[in-house]
DNA sequence: GCCGTTGACTGAAACGTTTTAGGCAACAGA
DNA sequence: TCTGTTGCCTAAAACGTTTCAGTCAACGGC
């Protein structure tokens, strides 16, 4: 194998440096101790794969041993912060690991992420992260199919619409809802409604579940007009919350689905003369940067904790071989700033 | 080759299933159009391909054909989301070109990333882009020593000092800074001040020479005291903002090397009495997330465009082999907020 | 001097491809 | 019938490792 043309150093070189074969050459690398060698002949093959500077080839290793100690990760776009964190979890991890991570880029395009699925397949990596995305969503039945077929072991992260096919990794949205409307409701409110992302990807629909059931557990009363943008992928978030204000009996709090849903609502609120926290309290969800700049009380999820769990999952996937589904569910906590204010304090 | 203990179709099982021998099936599936075949054997060979769902090992290609068609990136982590977008550059370029892409974390770790690299090289990735970061900075060298000794290709992103010994892609510092100084020139600045992030890398150096040159050109004096948090690391950008307004001819306006270091030190501004623009116009760099919840005026790179020009140098090199060093510097632009105003209209 | 044992190393197969020289029919022309 | 020629396909080597059965010398016991 060569870069540049210039041949590298191969074990063959080290041998014949040494004055020994091949296979010791090996055999003194590896430190195989099971073996016999005198301590002469390894010093003397160390020296020369040091003087050489003999770095074994790792894909002759990989073909001869039948693994390769890579992973691969599938995701749609690093642009996300939230995706990227989960990849800093993962890449974290799998540099403890000593594992390489294979990177697969489907830039939200469902033909592209098929076709990079398969140059991961092709390259035998040991386990595949799926880190799920909104575009490619409709279509990753299809490729959990491919994977089963190919025995490779995976975990999705960030969606479990599949979670009795595989293992998943998701935050708890029950909690991180139940969390954000209890605190409002420790502040008195008693109309609070949920501004939702949509019903396309499973998180936003976990968020929507999870606005109900903490409602139902606080005994607190849903009107049919208080939840907004349930819509397959709501297009305009500000609409949607304007919409929620003028319901018949007005939510004196919101909570959100998502950060950057609030955050693009917010100016049309603000022109339209509505205070926060004064007028309306309002929760946040996934703690984004700027949710600290705009003093956003928002439900904190930890995806490098997220990727660290998915890929520590992928590893005893790996070791074990197959076992039912565990669908993993992360702790979230929630980040108190300045949107929210005792109910009593309201205009 | 197997993955959990079941073996996975090879060559010869398409062979065997087609009634031809490996060497057609290699010959079909990557359709070698110089050698003659008949129409019927290859339909049977692609057929029983199909229908075995044989997907030919990259790692026994990649040890034939002497090479792997993958590349390797280091980086310090991703949870900085100007990496990230570096990353996703490289990694969307990568797609394009149907090159795999292996990940090198760090943790902003030297040793780390010593034993990373070695792992790409032993992996025989075709070049490597390295993203430098803060941590790994002081021992880049050694690496690239490493490199050059394994000639291996590589370009260094986000770092220049090493520019003499190989590729680098930057974005141009002179130039942001230069729009920096020129904007609040135009609103009528005299005294404007740097805001520096340290010394301790070669954008933090770049940036302030920038300013200085800017001044310069521009024909506008600086005074000593004018260039704040120049220390290696500067510790507290609060305290070095304050500083600044207790120069001796305090600055009507300030340029700082980082969307960070500003936003820190903004409670502390406020605190003081200093309202923005009013009593100090202020420039920011990187246009970070926050920065528009800030309406923070800023220089904004292309992290994406950085990587994918990178990627793009990397292919060439490759394909080129060795010669003189390129230094690539991308254009930035500024973005207008509203923390900038017009010197006159200063209380 | 013969036999068994131990210690030190090596030969060769194996992994799953690609590549190229060459084999072998079939067929045409002489 | 012999001799090319053409069309189609294959045998075998090669890539750089690891692994293990096996070789070979030295040595000790009798």
């Amino acid at each position: 194998m060569s870069i540049q043309g210039q041949r590298l150093v191969r074990g063959a070189d080290v041998a014949h440096a040494a004055g020994v074969s091949v296979a010791t050459v090996s055999l003194v690398l590896n430190d195989r101790r099971n073996v016999v060698l005198s301590e002469r002949t390894r010093d003397r093959v160390r020296e020369a794969a040091r003087r050489l500077g003999y770095l074994p080839n790792r894909v002759a290793q990989s073909l001869i041993q039948g693994r390769t100690r890579t992973m691969g990760v599938v995701l749609p776009s690093l642009a996300s912060s939230f995706v990227a964190r989960i990849v800093d979890g993962i890449g974290s991890a799998a540099t403890s690991a000593g594992l390489g991570l294979l990177l697969a880029h489907s830039r939200h395009d469902p033909e592209s992420e098929d076709r990079q699925l398969e140059i991961l397949l092709g390259q035998r990596v040991e386990g595949i992260v799926i880190v799920a995305g909104e575009g490619t969503l409709p279509t990753l039945g299809r490729r959990l199919d491919r994977l089963q077929q190919s025995a490779t072991p995976f975990v999705v992260v960030d969606d479990d619409t599949h979670g009795h096919r595989g293992d998943c990794v998701v935050s708890d949205d029950l909690q991180g809802m139940d969390l954000a409307v209890a605190h409002l409701a420790s502040l008195g409110h008693r109309r609070i409604a949920h501004l939702g992302a949509g019903t396309a990807t499973s998180t936003a629909r976990a968020r929507q579940d999870g606005y109900r059931a903490a409602m139902t557990r606080l005994r607190l009363r849903v009107d049919r007009d208080w939840i907004a943008g349930d819509a397959f992928r709501s297009a305009d978030p500000a609409a949607s919350l304007m919409c929620l204000l003028r319901a018949r009996r007005p939510p004196t709090a919101v909570v959100a689905a998502n950060d950057r849903h609030l955050a693009a609502a917010l100016p049309s609120l603000l022109a339209a003369g509505v205070q926060v926290p004064r007028d309306l309290s309002i929760v946040g969800y996934a703690n984004y940067d700027f949710a600290s700049y705009l003093g956003l009380t928002s439900v904190e999820q930890d995806p490098e904790l997220i990727g660290a769990k998915a890929f520590e999952r992928l590893r005893s996937r790996i070791e074990e071989g197959p076992s039912k589904p565990t669908r993993i569910r992360m702790p979230v906590r929630l980040v108190l700033r300045s949107s929210t204010q005792p109910a009593f304090l309201r205009a």
